[in-house]
DNA sequence: CTCATCTACAACCATTTGGTTGTACGTTAG
DNA sequence: CTAACGTACAACCAAATGGTTGTAGATGAG
């Protein structure tokens, strides 16, 4: 189990990387992992260059992995990584879900709860993965 | 009604919104719009104007809105926000999904797959800028 | 072996970002 | 009214981004 940190900075790094259209759509394409850098390149108009650049970025990220295959280099898009940008995105509600409730336990008089934000996350209903 | 889109461009504006420590802690403080961008200012080391710009970004991508009371501008959490991301991480993953599928279709002879990737679309009110 | 491919990486350039300061404007307090 | 506060915005700057070309190292095909 990846008790993946998630700090700050691979938060950057993950919503960074999913902020370029280009990006994003390499990333769709690469579920199966079949599609070596160049032949992704043919998919865009620009360098080959530019869209290793990409992949780069979607690597540090976290978000694909690459594998060998005699002189190519496959992409593959970790099945994961949606679910780590999903948690980024779970801990800034909770983050926020708790001030709310600080806030609210405040005035309610609660005090016992001390500042624990304790957010027991996974609340979300929708989960279909 | 002129169904939220979310086109590619609005996804950068949020992903790249979200790629900042910084303006992701705005988010967390700003659930009860109760700052003023200058009290925010006072929680970060600097100036004014920087705290402003990243406000700035956090609205243009739908993130947060402001409202004036008096001479302050109250800087206020989009309670939706987070949905917003959340959906476009899911039709990221529809899209990769749909990908498979379509894959597996073809070897096993199932035609159902049309390769609609734009299903329903929960309608937020469009109101941007 | 030789050649064509695929990849990696450096150097370079234009534009954007994230930050600064300074100035101007509207609003509230005295 | 005047002064102080909160905001908006322009001008400027260093660094990062996103793109280019060019060069060089592996690897597979003939």
């Amino acid at each position: 189990m990846v008790v993946d940190e998630l700090t700050e900075e691979a938060v950057d790094r993950l919503f960074h990387a999913l902020a370029d259209a280009t990006r994003r759509d390499i990333l769709r394409r690469c579920v199966r992992g079949e599609l070596s850098v160049s032949r992704l390149a043919e998919a865009y108009p620009m360098s080959f260059a530019a869209v290793q650049k990409h992949v780069t970025v979607l690597q540090r990220a976290g978000l694909v992995g690459k594998q060998r295959r005699g002189r190519e280099q496959l992409v593959r898009t970790d099945p994961d990584a949606v679910a780590r940008a999903r948690r980024a995105l779970d801990e800034l509600e909770n983050a926020w879900r708790a001030r709310v409730e600080r806030m609210s336990g405040l005035l309610a008089g609660e005090e016992g709860a001390d500042g624990t934000a304790g957010p027991d996350r996974g609340t979300r209903k929708g989960q279909d993965r």
